[in-house]
DNA sequence: CTGATGACTATAG
DNA sequence: CCTATAGCCATCA
């Protein structure tokens, strides 16, 4: 697999998390079909072209965390769009207990066509 | 080829 | 909760 195909897939796994939830790195990865491929988020999400429509803000570090050092632009930003996803950002970090994506239960409520049948 | 890097993660103290 | 440490893996110099 190559690059531009990792990555493509990776943007396309990130445009599949509904507003209001988040995920992690980690997670984006093995649904991607990308197993231990954390950092490759990490740096999928850096190489993003001017006037993308990839949510990257819901993307947090397993533990909630936002992934920026507090007093950056990025942490700021990322931490004004959860809000405005209506996803509380408190110390820094999110409730993931509470705000992680779980897609297998949002295709099966989203997408059903797909995932059961026609012959 | 080699070593450094990093929007990562799990584990131990 | 925090620090240290060790895996991890594509990229890059």
């Amino acid at each position: 697999m190559d690059r531009i195909t990792r990555h493509n897939r990776i943007w396309d796994t990130i445009r599949d998390i509904p507003r209001g939830a988040v995920a992690s790195y980690g997670q984006i990865a093995e649904i991607a079909g990308i197993p231990r491929g954390a950092r490759q988020v990490g740096y999928a999400l850096r190489q993003l072209p001017d006037g993308h429509d990839v949510p990257w803000h819901r993307v947090l570090q397993a533990s909630g965390t936002i992934a920026f050092k507090r007093d950056s632009h990025a942490y700021r930003e990322q931490s004004e769009r959860l809000m405005l996803d209506g996803v509380p950002v408190v110390a820094g970090k999110v409730d993931m207990a509470r705000y992680r994506w779980q897609p297998d239960l949002d295709e099966l409520l989203w997408k059903p066509s797909s995932a059961w049948d026609e012959d």
